[in-house]
DNA sequence: CAATGAAATTTCAAAAATGCATCATTTATT
DNA sequence: AATAAATGATGCATTTTTGAAATTTCATTG
């Protein structure tokens, strides 16, 4: 197997690509699969690119033609599809196509994740959103970064996100604040605590409305959340993938903005005023 | 002033520049002072690129000529240096065909960023982190929750990882601790803080190793980083997308990880063992 | 096993891109 | 102020890229 993946020599030869030529390379990187699924016809006209430039392209990959790209492509999936364990010790060399790898398999995951949501369970979540009072985000171990990236985000837009656990402020004592006109968004991604079910499992029963976010390996269910939502997580190599989650916590807080309108957009504004009065660097400059 | 920032002008005609013309945007986006700073003349030998080039590059971001681009960008440094309001009111309406932008949008993002990485970079910047005796991981403002989420990685393959900002302590205090035989990963995407490029000017300057992530607005240079690798940050709302920067530090850990071998691997056992013995995950069980 | 037809490749001429050389303008020097 | 030096724009010749059409390949069928 000295070959290398199709991923791998796209991103060994992108610098000489041609114009029309990234064209191809950036749709069969953002889905490697075409290669296999469609025809060069197909894929030149998915492209806006004619037959020519194509079979040129797979040249200057260094395949012979397209019909050995594919086969090659095809006998790789079917060979070792399923390199998979996430824990193996690793055996591969830290070498390059290892990057090309990566990203093929962040994209996966934030396709895969964003095709397999529902749009009612989206909307029902962000409608809780918008019509609490207060949110909660709630992250604990691995999460707790994920949390604070959220509420970074919800603070800009919402006047009042609280987040468990903070600092060294004992849980139950802030978590007795919690109304039934609230909403808690939980992120349960990995490991999950047992603090984690407790405190769904009381949001839950005081009548707030619980948003979960979690992998694929979790269970969910209404005596813990309202609306479950999924990310594929999986990842290449030691640690799991959190593109998919991190983009669905973007994709929510944005559509909640939306929702929100003016007072959002007002708060935003203030918010940047405010930057702006205390001179925070510019953007750009360092 | 309608008129847009140069590394906005060239971010939005990115798909319709030639080989060549790229070569000057790749040196323009990571220098933006080069406009300034240099002429026609030195920035196309720079480029390796001949002067006619770099003048109908000139012309077709927009531009009537380059001296007119030098003189904007001139008094836009001069001036006001902020053209670029992060918090656009977004007019879009929250209608169905969105999820699927913000999908595209990230996918993006992930592709593009990934494509502009120079693998010889990314190297370093492994090699550096796995040499380095103690780690730093600086984030200030909304990098901290990125800042968190990278030492939730780097802990658990190496044993000093130390965080900048943290808690209510004393940055200089804590910064103290730094020598020539560490590495630094320093994170600057979005709003850059003087915090940020004070820290990271010492660090240099104490000899320490610098790895500063950041998006393409940004400046970057040896007086402030050893490597610089950016990311593509752009969003399609209010938020910028950080799919990106979240799926390089991922891939940077791992690689890390690879390359430490069997030390961190014990060291990822080993805390795997922990949470057994307290039993405090419940995996995939909620 | 030849005929068939869809699909991929190669050919070739048009279009685009690029660099060289030249020209116009600005800037520096005496 | 005159002249030299430098810089950027532009015309033109050459090279590269590109798509339409012709040709070849290959699997399938009669």
């Amino acid at each position: 197997m000295d070959e290398a993946t199709l991923s791998q020599r796209i991103l060994d030869a992108y610098d000489d690509l041609t114009r029309r030529e990234r064209n191809l390379a950036d749709l069969l990187l953002e889905d490697p699969d075409t290669l296999v699924l469609k025809s060069a016809t197909d894929l030149s006209a998915q492209a806006g690119v004619s037959k020519a430039t194509t079979a040129r392209f797979f040249q200057r990959l260094g395949y012979p033609t397209y019909k050995t790209a594919q086969k090659i492509a095809r006998s790789d999936e079917a060979g070792g599809a399923a390199p998979k364990l996430p824990a193996r010790a690793a055996q591969r060399k830290a070498g390059r196509g290892d990057l090309a790898e990566h990203l093929a398999n962040d994209v996966q995951n934030l396709v895969r994740s964003i095709e397999a949501l529902r749009s009612d369970e989206l909307a029902r979540a962000i409608q809780s959103m918008a019509h609490a009072e207060k949110l909660w985000v709630v992250g604990f171990g691995d999460n707790y970064p994920l949390a604070h990236f959220a509420r970074a985000l919800l603070i800009r837009i919402k006047a009042d996100v609280r987040m468990i656990p903070i600092g060294g402020f004992s849980v139950p004592e802030e978590f007795a604040s919690i109304q039934p006109t609230d909403a808690m968004l939980a992120l349960g991604i990995g490991r999950k605590t047992r603090s984690l079910r407790s405190i769904m499992r009381s949001a839950v029963h005081s009548g707030a409305q619980v948003i979960y976010l979690t992998d694929q390996a979790s269970r969910g269910g209404p005596d813990v959340a309202h609306v479950t939502l999924r990310c594929r997580t999986r990842g290449i190599s030691v640690y799991e993938s959190v593109a998919a989650p991190v983009s669905l916590i973007t994709y929510l807080c944005s559509a909640l903005a939306l929702k929100l309108g003016a007072t959002a957009i007002d708060r935003l504004q203030f918010i940047e005023n405010i930057h702006d009065e205390w001179g925070d660097l510019v953007p750009g400059d360092l």
